[in-house]
DNA sequence: CTCTAAATAGTATTCGTTACTATTTAATAA
DNA sequence: TTATTAAATAGTAACGAATACTATTTAGAG
């Protein structure tokens, strides 16, 4: 069942859009994993072919802002976006690129300590582990030396 | 002192040119910052006013598929530059952008377990602290609620 | 010094993303 | 329901980081 994100998006001041609802509902489908903006787009189109790629673009980033939704980026394959379902790491397939969640977080105390240690405030962080995924660990796309020092 | 890169670079078939060696000694001066392509193109430009912007990038691959130097990104800033001098992690200031090394690291046999459980080969992983450094704690310059949910 | 493959400078091109603008539409109130 | 209006959209133009291309230069070998 989808969840109905309407009165979020309107206790923000927002208008619940189709294009806006789509996107969401696509981020949806696919909880578990994480997709471009080009990505959507073409998920979008199947069923609402004339949606504009600027639309989707502005609607990520405004849905970024309201904390919707969540944007990560990765050396050599641009910004990933998924639903905002609390805090979690990825592990990152170097072949198919595709982001799973992965039940681990490293932040604790000490770690925080460390770092403010440096006069730094921490205010968040990022993690992930990058290999290959059980379908492409057969026929390795991009083999781990070929990817020009970007894993 | 310098060291030269020459033996290096030689072993691997490469020319040692001065802009080549312009940059690695650029990388070389700030050993606990990264740099982007555009900041170290800005100061080759100030030893060699005519070096192009394409050799910078074109060395830049090159030395990250060498080993000489590696690659980070980060959601809002692309890529950053460094010289490879072994495995670790950073700070991100949120501010000024500037990342520091930082001594932790999170991987260990346990969070591999974790990982290659799942049928996942491990290859590589990232771990970066963002945050605000003791000078950008004074004036913070982008606030963490104005940067469009890209922490 | 001569030769040649590699590298460079300068320019054009690509591609993801953002900006712009006329038109449409969601939400509110009459 | 219709009228009103600010927000959102489609379509297009513009942007910027990165790459591709090409004529020229150069590092390194003989
Ligand atoms: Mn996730
Ligand atoms: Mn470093
Ligand atoms: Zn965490
Ligand atoms: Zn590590």
């Amino acid at each position: 069942m989808l969840p109905s994100y309407d009165k979020e998006l309107q206790s923000h001041g927002c208008k619940v859009t189709p294009q806006r609802s789509l996107i969401l509902d696509i981020l949806h489908e696919s909880l578990a994993h994480t997709m471009t903006a080009d990505e959507i787009v073409g998920l979008a189109r199947e069923q609402q072919p004339n949606i504009s790629a600027g639309t989707v673009y502005r609607n990520l980033n405004t849905l970024c802002e309201l904390g919707l939704l969540k944007c990560l980026d990765s050396v050599g394959d641009g910004r990933h976006y998924e639903l905002n379902t609390g805090h979690h790491h990825h592990l990152v397939c170097l072949g198919c690129r595709q982001r799973v969640a992965i039940d681990f977080c490293p932040m604790n105390s000490e770690v925080r300590d460390l770092a403010e240690k440096s006069g730094f405030a921490v205010e968040d962080h990022n993690f992930e582990i990058k290999g290959y995924c059980t379908k492409c660990r057969a026929g390795a796309k991009r083999s781990p030396d070929t990817n020009g020092g970007m894993i």
